[in-house]
DNA sequence: AACCTCTACATTGTCGACACAATACATCTT
DNA sequence: AAGATGTATTGTGTCGACAATGTAGAGGTT
């Protein structure tokens, strides 16, 4: 696993994690007031502390907050949905371009052998893979696109919304292994540094997901 | 003219505008570490204020901060310029594609007509045309994709980038008139409702914008 | 002279209190 | 009774002070 390991500081950052992990998991629901004063006591930090925790959610798109009013949580819409796999299509899919042209042999070589290890999980343990495979396998290609702009907006922002989606619809799809079957071709797009089809089946491969997702939101 | 008009509130958001602009203009060198204590001082607001300012500052992406160290604006340098323009490239391409699928008819007359009068004043006084209505056109198309979070990212976060790099590397081209017509066949596109055209030619319209300031960079 | 340690300083992180704006409720008017 | 007005309360915006962390310099040791 190659997951980013953040690792807290100050108490700030403590608390931003853990409200981030409230919100995009629905403990806090979805649209719900955050009042500074009432998380400042259920958190047991000063209300400083609360408000840059809050500014730091503002920068994820998790938290909208408007001046002398307060801040909610974002609420969740199909539009919304729409929105935001449009959003990831776009730069994913330059992910997957930038990565078939900056990935190191050995990085390639390394995602070619987590897939084959997936290959395995799929064929006996299909819930494993839908969620955490799924994640590593498109953190390596944003990782390997060497692109800091790239990684901080898809792996600091989007990627939390885009759980948070999940999470609350509730998914669980049958697209396991057709998902896998895609994945195997874009990791070979980028094995033969061939960026033009890297970039399409990328993002052939998110407009499948977010189809796959709105049909279970519109039921 | 439609460019976004940002009306402070609270003195932290008037504060935030004021370092924007001091740090994208080059008043605060790029590079520069922001002294929380000096900054109170020089802009006369508490450092809770100053603290704020720099926390959306942060997710613009123009300074940079690690914990019990202090915030640093960030460093101009050609891979970073890449980084960024490979960004812009990626999202304007996807704002243009919506908006030949969102943008009303009668905001592409407008959009046209203000094309029309950029061609008198390229005619007349190119010096107006690089900046101003280069700026207005890219807003526009933006803004006709419908998408916030595409207008988000775009126009609060990285245009303020693009922005300095073009103030603090001196912009000032032969691209003014060969833009323009990349900016005619982009209207073109929408009009015709052709989103795969009008995405093909934003991506290589920002491509050869990027080529150009490059070439400028590494004299 | 180079290296380590300890102390003093400067800066950031956190806190509680006050100032101000927005909302909700009660009272008054028509 | 319905609406408007004024007041009370809640919550956000701002501030100054204290605590914790990082940094630089002096002094000592090898």
């Amino acid at each position: 696993m190659t997951l980013p390991i953040e690792v807290a500081i100050t108490s700030a950052e403590k608390t931003f994690f853990q409200l981030r992990k409230d919100i995009v998991e629905g403990v806090i629901v979805a649209g719900a007031k955050l009042s500074e004063t009432e998380l400042s006591g259920r958190y047991a930090v000063s209300r400083a502390v609360i408000r840059e925790a809050i500014s730091r959610l503002m920068s994820c798109h998790l938290v909208e907050r408007k001046a002398n009013i307060g801040a909610k949580v974002v609420t969740l819409s199909a539009a919304g949905l729409k929105e935001l796999y449009q959003v990831r299509e776009s730069l994913e899919g330059m992910a997957a371009r930038l990565a078939a042209r900056n990935m190191s042999d050995g990085e390639i070589q390394d995602l070619q052998h987590l897939l084959d290890e997936h290959s395995a999980q799929v064929k006996e343990d299909q819930s494993y893979y839908q969620e955490a495979g799924d994640v590593d396998f498109h953190y390596r290609i944003v990782q390997g696109s060497k692109n800091t702009h790239l990684i901080n907006v898809l792996i600091d922002g989007l990627y939390h919304l885009v759980r948070m989606y999940r999470v609350q619809l509730g998914m669980a799809g049958p697209r396991v292994t057709t998902a896998f079957i895609e994945h195997k071709n874009i990791a070979l797009a980028i094995a033969n540094r061939d960026e033009e089809l890297a970039e399409m089946l990328m993002r052939r491969h998110i407009l499948y997901s977010q189809r796959n997702i709105e049909s279970k939101l519109t039921v």
